[in-house]
RNA sequence: GCCCCCAUCGUCUAGUGGCCUAGGACACCACCCUUUCAAGGUGGCGGCACGGGUUCGAAUCCCGUUGGGGGUGCCA
């Protein structure tokens, strides 16, 4: 077996893979990889988990999505009942057996009336001495020992709790079931896992893991915690309030590359001044060292730019490759035996330096493949009330009839000479084509288009949108 | 309540006692370019939470205050 470094990343499966989940997975991606350590991915159990299995499906998909497998396949999916239940009950009779641990009758509320007259908040050890056996409705609790316990973190330092603000708390269940904290710790001796990388929530809770690795007679992890992720409230991102599935960002388009990159610069950034660099640099500089100690929000709006930065990096070819399950998919505005790959390939490199995401891009080709545009009548009522609209689109169509050739350059002359004569700027000038054609006032550039969509077309479009004006 | 963490432009960050008159990116604004919209270029706005120390010198070190967050289950 290997002896280099273990790190794991263990979500809990909620319905989606969070983007705070993705961020600290891909933490320990780059340091497992650059550390040329393993990689352990686990899905922790749930009865959620257990009922619907497609939900760690989910989770396992939107990592590979961001270039993230397991190093261990065998982990790839929920482990708790299947792989380690048996390590869980032995670890806690080990320590019931040399006495860091001990059995309690208590029920919880009764624990809570005591704390309650007590004035002391938690519970205060009433079974410590009693000397009780396991039984059925009893608990297992750690006996917490005087003294203090030291977290070395990577992140935050040396961190130091009085072991007397803990209380002893609960390993096994009344019915016997291990508790998840006590499970977490056997899993990752069982899995020899040397580096836990978390989210700072887990930071109170680990001293309790440390007291049990120590119980347990061995050497504690590397602990790192990294900072949260926060919405605009300042609140830790959460599922009912926030937009946070990393499969929506897929879906609509957004590259993983893009993600990848800018989720990584949240609480820590790569060296020098490009905040823009690719993979290859973050697996080479990525420490756990420089991580910021700050929680971070999650801002789409420069997640967006990023994305639009990634997309104009593309070649052409991959940026029209990449378009294609937005061009194929159900909810596209044409009907799909209408597209026309050749048409959107020539139009390709126009859309490219536009997009911000993938999922846009239909709705600025749309009028392509549609059999008439989507008219924006706002839009149209504007434009022909520009003095002048009229007779350009008039005089523009008679002249696009027969024009030679059909050529961009060509097209954009004549309608410029065209509006010149009524005395529009050329911006002005192409507005009425651009809405006729088009549908919409703004869109790609227009006489790029209009060479793509052909004449018979066009002037179809002019000459159907022209007779409108006389009804209207 | 108790425990823990955190504190640089609106946001993400650089900064580890002098290179800081605090740098970059996103957002925003203006201008340039321009075929609408973008992209690109140039410029602008804007910050070390507060109070005490330590030091010749503090965004940086210490203490306190304030503010924010997290944890504290027979949840995971």
């Amino acid at each position: 077996m290997s002896s280099g470094p273990r790190f794991r990343f263990a979500p809990s499966p909620t319905g989606f893979f969070h983007v705070g989940g993705a961020r600290t997975a891909l933490f320990n991606w780059a340091l497992a990889k650059r550390l040329r350590g393993r990689f352990v991915l686990r899905i922790e159990d749930t009865d959620e988990a257990r009922n619907r299995p497609e939900w760690t499906d989910g989770i396992i998909d939107a990592l590979a999505w961001i270039g993230i497998r397991g190093d261990d396949p065998v982990f790839e999916g929920p482990y708790f009942q299947s792989h380690y239940a048996d390590a869980h009950l032995l670890a806690a009779e080990r320590l019931f057996t040399s006495g860091a641990a001990y059995y309690c009758d208590l029920t919880s509320e009764e624990v809570q009336e005591r704390a309650k007259a007590s004035g002391l908040s938690g519970y205060d050890g009433y079974s410590r001495d009693r000397g009780l056996g396991p039984a059925p409705g009893r608990v297992l609790r750690f006996r917490v020992p005087d003294g203090e316990t030291v977290v070395h973190d990577l992140v935050r330092g040396d961190v130091v709790f009085d072991n007397s603000t803990i209380e002893d708390f609960v390993l096994l269940r009344g019915n016997g079931t291990p508790m998840f904290l006590l499970a977490n710790v056997v899993d990752d001796m069982e899995m020899r896992i040397s580096h836990v990388v978390r989210a700072e929530e887990h930071l109170p809770n680990t001293p309790k893991q440390q007291m049990l690795w120590d119980a347990l007679g061995q050497r504690p992890p590397v602990w790192a915690h990294v900072p949260l992720l926060v919405n605009e409230q300042r609140k830790k991102l959460s599922k009912r309030r926030d937009k946070v599935a990393v499969e929506q960002y897929r879906d609509e388009g957004y590259l993983a590359d893009a993600m990848v990159n800018y989720l990584m610069t949240l609480g820590w950034s790569p060296p020098g001044d490009e905040e823009i660099v690719p993979w290859s640099t973050i697996e080479a500089t990525f420490r756990l060292e420089d991580v910021n100690h700050s929680p971070a929000f999650f801002d789409i709006k420069k997640l967006s730019a990023f994305n639009g930065e990634y997309i104009r990096m593309l070649s052409i070819e991959a940026f029209i490759a990449a378009c294609q399950p937005f061009l194929h998919s159900e909810d596209v505005p044409w009907p799909p035996e209408r597209f026309d790959p050749a048409k959107f390939a020539a139009l390709a490199s126009v859309v490219q330096s536009r997009a911000t995401t993938l999922s846009e891009v239909p709705g600025v080709v749309d009028f392509m493949f549609l059999d008439d545009p989507i008219l924006d009548e706002l839009a149209w009522e504007k434009t022909m009330a520009t003095p002048g609209a009229k007779e350009v689109l008039s005089e523009t169509t008679d002249a696009y009839r027969n024009i030679e050739p059909w050529e961009a350059s060509v097209l954009k002359e004549t309608l410029e000479a065209i509006g010149e004569r009524h005395g529009m700027k050329k911006g002005k000038a192409q507005a009425p084509v651009r809405v006729a054609v088009t549908g919409r006032a703004v869109g790609p550039p227009l006489f790029e288009a209009l060479e793509v969509l052909g004449r018979d077309e066009v002037v179809r479009r002019l000459t159907t949108v022209g007779m409108g004006i006389g009804t209207a």
